[in-house]
Formats: structure tokens, sequence, C-alpha cells
DNA sequence: TATTTATATGAATATATTATCATATTTTCA
DNA sequence: TGAAAATATGATAATATATTCATATAAATA
């Protein structure tokens, strides 16, 4: 584990705020660019940082990329810990909550999942 | 809590080394940049940094500044994790060890211990 | 196949961080 | 009081990071 290259990534607010969304449950992208109203390049970037450090993974499903948490550091207590101490911010909580993009596909889509 | 402040104080290797050996006990600059090998400025830069993040505090002891962590950051779970599961360097935890500067001055001076 | 949607990436710029040096301050002690 | 020890701090230079823009790639679909 580097730590270094861990509280590096979690030290941007960006970067802080697409952690504690992935904590929560796993976003595409386009998904995250639509919550966190910015620019698309910079949720791929900062995603890049995230993934360098090994606390995120990515999967293909169709065109999206999908990413979701390590779930090997979720063995790790600092992160059981940082997922029950650090709120997510509320107004991009209530944005993925509403988030739709995937799942209005799904529902049309459902039986092109793997 | 600034978390995106607390993240950042912990990236860097010199301050995350400084704090891993805080947990272990209060020293003060003098000692810390006999263990650490580097500049003293360099130390109390460092130390400024964690200060301002709020993880450590600092009481003036005679000539000495002497630096711990901040009682009240302990109860939170992620800093009792990083406790628990961060490593201090070996080299430096040798070095903390042997590092007796205060220690031989208290034992000539413990009357003036206020 | 051409277009659209989702995503990644390289380059350039703007900004922030780090290390080092010189020096100032405070306390102790001869 | 003056020197020494411990520490802090401001300025500079070197380095790293973040943001934006333009563009490339890849999959889906009309």
């Amino acid at each position: 584990m580097d730590w270094i290259k861990i509280f590096s990534a979690l030290s941007d607010e960006t970067r802080l705020r697409i952690f504690l969304l992935l904590l929560r449950r796993e976003l595409c992208v386009c998904e995250l660019t639509n919550i966190l109203e910015i620019e698309q390049s910079r949720v791929s970037h900062s995603l890049k940082e995230l993934a360098n450090a090994q606390i995120i993974l990515n999967r293909r499903y169709g065109k999206w990329n999908i990413y979701f948490v390590n779930p090997k550091i979720l063995k790790q207590k600092i992160f059981a810990a940082i997922k029950k101490e650090i709120n997510v911010y509320d107004k991009d909580l209530k944005r993925m909550i509403n988030c739709k993009i995937r799942m209005s596909y799904n529902s049309k889509n459902l039986n092109e999942e793997k």
C-alpha cells in the first residue's frame, strides 16, 4: 500500500467528492460528470489518479466505463472509517439519487447485461 | 474537520514520517531533525502544516517546542486506523528509540519540570 | 457506413507545493 | 551580558499539480 499516493489522491476536492460517491455506489464517467457538474475531461483525469493509487477499479460495460471502489481496500480499517466518518457532499448525494442515465437505458436493454 | 487539509498534510513523505512518529510519542523539533536526518527548517515547515491541519499540537518546555498528536483527532476512527495500519519507517523507529536528547537533559534538570 | 455518445489523453497554461538558504527570535547558560 | 542551542519564518528557486482545450478512440445505433 502506497499511503502517500493514497492520501495524495484524496487530498483534492474533486477526487475526494468522486471517491465518497463511489463508496456509495459504482458510477460511470458520464454519471459522475452529471453529478459533479464539472468537465468530463476533469472527471477522467481525476479517476485516473484514484485508479493510480489503486483505490478504485473499472470495468467496461458497453459504451460506459464503470468505476467502483477496489473491494480489497475496503478491508482496511482506514477506508471503512472514511466511509463511516466522512460525509458525501449533500448536493452530490441528491444529484446522485436523481441521476438515472444508465438506469433508464438498462430498463430498455436489460437482456443485454452480460 | 477539513479532510482535504488533513489528507493533504499526510500526502507528503516528510510529514507522514513525522506524524507516524508522533503517534508513538511526543517529540521536539531537534529530536525530529535528528531522527529524520533532514534540515531543521524543513522539519519546522512540515510541523507547521500538520499543525495547520489541526492534527498535531505543541507546547513549549524550556527551549524546546514539543509536538504531539491532537488528542481530539484520535477519537476519530480514521486516525485510530492509521495508527494501527500504517507502520512507522523502520529506520525512523530505530533512531527514535536511540534518540535521547531531552531525556539526558531531563535527568540533570528534573526539578525544573513545571 | 456515418453519426452520436461516452470516454481518454496529450499539450499548454495557471497555480500550488517543496526544499533550501539566510536570518530572526527565544531560551538557556557560562 | 554574550554566546550557544533550539526553533521559526520569509524569500527564492525548483518541481509538481490542476484545469482547460483540442482531439483521439471506441462502442452503439440510425
